[in-house]
DNA sequence: ACTGCTATTGCAACATTGTCGCAATAATAT
DNA sequence: ATATTATTGCGACAATGTTGCAATAGCAGT
């Protein structure tokens, strides 16, 4: 499966390298007119896949995607923390990976971990 | 806000006792004929509200709830990973806890770590 | 046992999220 | 220019979790 450069998915691209946070499909249609939820969802999916992006899972069950720094590195793993403020709702990315161990027989595939709480700036108010 | 004992709560909290696993709402639905659903949501966040039991978000974005082996102890906390299997779909607690080091400013409230792979059971597969 | 207060339940409805099938479109290679 | 097929838009869908409201039932006090 070849992938193909178009439009729109310049658009998704641009807004996730703008973004310091990862960001929801709301986020990317409120910054997007006139792009189809399902094309916004595919697109952010085939990232994931290519490794070009990232998605948590928060607590509320949304999707979250951001593009990784680390990502020029082939093999590269998401083994790091995510915080969500309650407040702000901004979901970042921590740099401190994470130690995983696993028991006998056990294989990995990935990761997702999310800490939330108030940010350095919604926890000042 | 006091609670009551009611039979239905009862008979969450023997499921929830009788399971080795993080559980969903679907798996208690399964085994409880007639309780409603909005009811067992409202159960499962009474415990969650009271300490005896935690929530866990799968990355498919559903709830998953868990009594708390150690849930005698006061401010008890909730810092391990989970694993959930890609093949059976079951939802473990692991025993390690995790060190969690914040950014200046930053205050925690939850944390929500999952691994996601092959459990021992289905990895030989 | 009776009564009053209110926590709990069931029902219905709802918003939201993410996915999928299908037909139309457009990117790429020849 | 043309053929191939990845991508898009549309519509529909299932599923999840929440909420408002009226009815029910725990519990405490008498």
């Amino acid at each position: 499966m070849k992938r193909r450069n178009t439009p729109t998915k310049e658009k998704v691209l641009t807004i996730l390298k703008s973004q310091d946070y990862a960001i929801s499909h709301e986020t990317i249609a409120d910054n997007i007119i006139d792009i189809n939820r399902a094309t916004i969802y595919r697109i952010l999916n085939r990232f994931c896949e290519d490794g070009l992006a990232h998605k948590i899972v928060a607590e509320n069950g949304k999707q979250y995607f951001a593009l990784c720094k680390t990502c020029e590195v082939k093999d590269h793993h998401h083994n790091h923390l995510h915080f969500q403020c309650n407040n702000c709702e901004k979901v970042e990315c921590f740099k401190s990976e994470i130690n995983i161990s696993l028991p006998e027989g056990y294989s990995v595939g990935n990761f997702n971990g999310l800490l939330s709480g108030f940010c350095g700036n919604c926890a000042a108010d």
